[in-house]
RNA sequence: GACCCGGUAGCUCAGCUGGUAGAGCAACGGACUUUUAAUCCGUAGGUCGCGGGUUCGAGACCCGCCCGGGUCACCA
């Protein structure tokens, strides 16, 4: 293995082992800080020209500059970075030379008293310094200075591919990357912390299902050895946190992992975040109401954390910053919009008609699609990618909805609503169908479509179906792809870039 | 899946109509006690994604393949 090592790497082989000869442990167990890097510089004011605190600060250097008999280096933290001096005359000679086995990448932990340099940056005049770990694998580090008050990146680490791989890496080099994954978990803390109030009970309910469903998709399929039984990755959550509403729990959420065998691009990650929640005796109106908070609620949220970063050469995720919400939200009515769209009543037009319209306005594949699918598809083309601003669609035909009750007054409809923003869906709600012999019909029905083929049909869940015979109380449930909704706030296009550890081919 | 762009040093990239591999940063040696893309002098570092082909000669041209990015399609 060691041939494989290219020449930077032996040369930091080389000085690990030569720190080890002099009796330097070169992976610590701890070290004793005082302050972050950020709570450092706020220790000292801004017209202390002196000598001020004592502190001790640990994290990793990023940048390197030795002149002879004194040194000036960068430690970065999660916090930000401070500026070190070190001085032959204050360190000895002993410790001053082992800074030469130091390298960009090492982490380190510093102590000593803050001062102020020449040109006025808050700097740690280093009294003692500790090898905490060392690096053995150059990190990427770009070079940095600042024009004009503008940070600007020189060099950095840009390919992609490693940027995701090595996610660690992208991280420990880009400040703006860790801020905003700090952002996304801001945004859950926040959407956590409105349902609670609202008296929902955080749950969790099985990954692996004997039967999939809630959701048309193809599943990831694994096998017990034990029961000697094929288990499914769940595609929804939507079907157990039902159960717990039968159960009693009247106001249940799951913010967890579905899992879809499907393609990869940069919408679409085969594992992905999805909140879901349930609340008996709701209907979609109420539901409505709430999507709405929460929505609010995590743009202010991140929008409290997170703006598009300033650093020239930074990890871009699109500009504008967080979109300014004003609810409500409009609401729009399917069939209407998309009549409106098209021109012509699209429910009523008879199945070649419709089939010829699609194709006008560029579906593919229209003779391989079921009249459901037509319509979605032409919904999609005409009305959806279209909706920028959020937006909810409500009332979809009965065709496209097999988990939703009928519209009251108008049984070819469903009370079903999807919100929409930058034509991308970011949550799909029902009040949800809680007749049981309905319910078997429809399961039946999918069935047969699994039957003839279609992979993406569930089976009759039958354990479900006698939960429903217990009595189901009237609820709303909705699910929000918590990826999309964090892409959306923050103007990132690829669902790569929010998730910390994308899907990607092996290595 | 289709099309477009790309894969060259640890990183970011250049390499013209084909002539035998370059820069900056990082690294290594040296100088330097307030620098901040530190500076200066020197050194080393390469299976040019892989496999064929054309040619006296291929990083470059041709064919195939692999990998990545983008766009479109599919996957609500």
């Amino acid at each position: 293995m060691s041939e494989d090592l290219n020449f930077v790497q032996r040369a930091r082989r080389e000085k690990l082992d030569a720190l080890v000869a002099q009796g330097v442990s070169p992976f610590a167990y701890s070290f004793d800080r005082t302050h972050t890097t950020v709570d450092a510089l706020r220790l000292h004011p801004a017209d202390q020209h002196e000598e001020g605190d004592t502190v001790r600060v640990a994290g990793r250097i990023v940048a390197w500059r030795a002149h002879g008999k004194t040194t000036f280096a960068h430690l970065a933290d999660d916090s930000g970075r401070i500026q070190l001096y070190f001085r032959r005359d204050q360190l000895g000679d002993a410790t001053y030379a082992k800074l030469d086995m130091f390298d960009i990448g090492d982490v380190i932990g510093v102590g000593g008293p803050l001062f102020r340099t020449r040109t006025g940056e808050v700097t740690v005049r280093a009294v003692d310094v500790e090898l905490l770990a060392k690096s053995l694998r150059p990190l990427p580090f770009g070079k940095e200075e600042v024009v004009d008050g503008v940070t600007v990146r020189h060099s950095g680490f840009a390919d992609a591919e490693q940027r995701y791989r090595q996610r660690y890496a992208d991280l420990a080099v880009h400040p703006e990357v860790r801020l905003l994954f700090r952002a996304r978990s801001t945004m859950i803390r926040a959407l956590r912390g409105s349902l609670d109030e609202l008296g929902y009970l955080e749950v969790e309910t099985p990954v692996l299902q004997p039967v999939y469903g809630g959701a048309t998709a193809r599943p990831f399929m694994t096998h017990h050895n034990a029961l000697d039984t094929t288990l499914y990755l769940r595609i929804a959550d939507e079907l157990y946190l039902k159960r717990l509403v039968v159960g009693g729990l009247d106001r249940v959420y799951e913010i967890g992992h579905d899992f879809r065998n499907e393609g990869i691009d940069r919408t679409h990650n085969p594992e992905f975040t999805m909140l879901e929640f349930y609340e008996a005796y709701a209907d979609y109106s109420v539901m409505m109401t709430r999507v709405e908070n929460l929505v609010v609620c995590a743009a202010a949220a991140v929008g409290a954390v997170w703006a598009p970063p300033e650093i020239e050469g930074a990890v871009e995720h699109g500009s504008g910053g967080v979109p300014q919400l004003r609810p409500p939200f409009p609401r729009i009515q399917w069939v209407q919009s998309l009549n409106d769209a098209l021109g012509a009543d699209a429910m009523g037009l008879g199945d070649e008609a419709l089939r010829n319209a699609a194709r006008q306005i560029g579906v593919q594949k229209v003779e391989t699609l079921s009249r459901p699918k037509v319509l979605d598809e032409m919904f999609q083309a005409l009305v959806e990618s279209k909706l920028h601003d959020p937006t909810f669609v409500v009332d979809y035909p009965v065709e496209l909805s097999p988990l939703a009750k009928p519209k009251r007054g108008d049984p070819t409809l469903t009370e079903r609503f999807e919100l929409f923003a930058r034509g991308k869906e970011l949550a799909n709600a029902f009040s949800e169908l809680n007749d049981p012999i309905d319910q078997r019909r429809r399961f039946e029905a999918q069935a047969r479509l699994r039957a003839a083929g279609d992979e993406e049909a569930s089976g009759v869940d039958e354990d479900y179906l006698r939960a429903m015979e217990y009595g189901m109380p009237p609820m709303g449930g909705v699910g929000i792809g918590i990826d999309r909704l964090f892409m959306y706030l923050t103007n990132t296009p690829n669902i790569r870039d929010v998730i910390l550890f994308p899907i990607l081919r092996p290595e």
